[in-house]
DNA sequence: ATCGGCAGGATTGTCGACAATCAGACTAAA
DNA sequence: TTTAGTCTGATTGTCGACAATCCTGCCGAT
């Protein structure tokens, strides 16, 4: 269900990363506080080798700045980092949209629409909980995303950008009631892929994440707001 | 005039990876072979530790593909790949230009309209030459992703598929007769922003590039049957 | 003859130490 | 008191060697 950046590990950079990346995108590491490489190489009891390897990945996410001879530090989260995040975001889902319209096989279409039925059901018995927030969503953009066929469009949606717009949701506590609306859009864009309407699904996809976007940003003003 | 990693080459990671990067996309070190880390590191009389740091940065612009345990291989040229180079390429400086138009300062704008009329003064001297695939052509498209202010796209542009492009027209040896075409059709995207009209803009980019994709699409094909 | 397993060699991943560079405190002069 | 300079400590960049893994060719079995 994720990205390259997930496979299975084998390495010991690789366990590294993962267990970096789950603490950044988490919050554990708070947002521009400078990455230690010794401190780091000693709590996972590790050389510094394998930890630069990882923080270069990471790097390449966005997770991190890097600056030569000054070492790494994690990104700030910012409104207008947000912004052009989701900028970028709407025009390449957009078109992932577009071309998976016209690249998807009818098994892979049917399968992501038997999907969606799966979680209308079993969500609609733990109501409105966490299918947006949770493998839901994301298993669906990920679907479509793959579906276009487009290695490098893949490879910056799912291997840059996701991680970062994770970052975002989990630390602003995205889990809120735009649940079944979020539902009823994803059902309309497969259905626009169903019927190889490449027009149509990228303008639905684009409105869909126009509104998520209008959420998490209101929800962002919302923190700036009191205090902070 | 050029992305981040055209810093000063401060350590010596910066410099193996200009000198491997200008040979890659030359082509002097040959698509599709693999990279022998330890060859590589005698060839430059540096250790392996910042090599790799060089490879790393390289897999990141698609010049590499590297797999755990087996080393790094130059990537190859392929139809396939130019295509969707080119779809990506498309949307993204089509956004670029959408964002140009309504985030370039009066003096960007009027820099620009110099430098252009500057290049066609001296373009008109030594006819057709080199105006395509030198400088200009890169400055000018340069200089609209900046004038984006998105730092997400302005990195994918320019750090991670610009080398990338410049690989296939090198190889490909993409110096044709699109020169002046290529001039007029800068110049009405420039007043469009100048216009502030991100629309038109946006359209004209995506005209500008599918003209520039075919030409390169086009000599592709040639190659591809006479041979190879 | 073909296929599967088994060394041998080479390559990648990792380690610990050294060198180069930077950040910050302290001193001294204006 | 402020500011420039220096020195110290720590951090990053680089090195050479070791360990783990993979690819190649060979051998034997079917």
């Amino acid at each position: 269900m994720n990205p390259a950046l997930q496979r299975p590990a084998v390495t010991a950079a690789d366990r590294v990363l993962q267990e970096l990346l789950r603490a950044i995108v988490a919050g554990e590491i708070a947002p521009g506080s400078k990455i230690s490489e010794p401190e780091l190489a000693k709590r996972f009891d590790l050389s510094r080798a394998p930890l630069r390897e990882a923080l270069a990945r990471l790097e390449r996410c966005h997770l991190l700045e890097r600056t030569p001879n000054a070492g790494a530090r994690v990104v700030k989260l910012s409104t207008e980092n947000l912004l052009s995040l989701y900028q970028l975001r709407e025009e390449l889902e957009g078109l992932a949209c577009r071309l998976a319209a016209s690249q998807m096989s009818d098994a892979e279409i049917r399968e992501m629409q038997d999907l969606l039925d799966q979680h209308l059901s079993s969500q609609r018995v733990r109501e409105g909980e966490s299918y947006y927030q949770e493998a839901g969503d994301l298993d669906f953009h990920y679907r479509i995303i793959l579906g276009s066929k487009n290695p490098y469009l893949i490879n910056i949606l799912t291997d840059e950008l996701y991680h970062l717009m994770r970052m975002y949701r989990v630390q602003l506590g995205m889990n809120g009631p735009r649940v079944s609306r979020a539902f009823d859009e994803h059902k309309a864009i497969i259905n626009a892929i169903a019927n190889r309407d490449g027009e149509l699904a990228d303008l639905l996809m684009r409105r869909h994440i126009a509104a998520s976007r209008r959420n998490i940003e209101h929800k962002l003003s919302e923190l700036e707001q009191q205090g902070n």
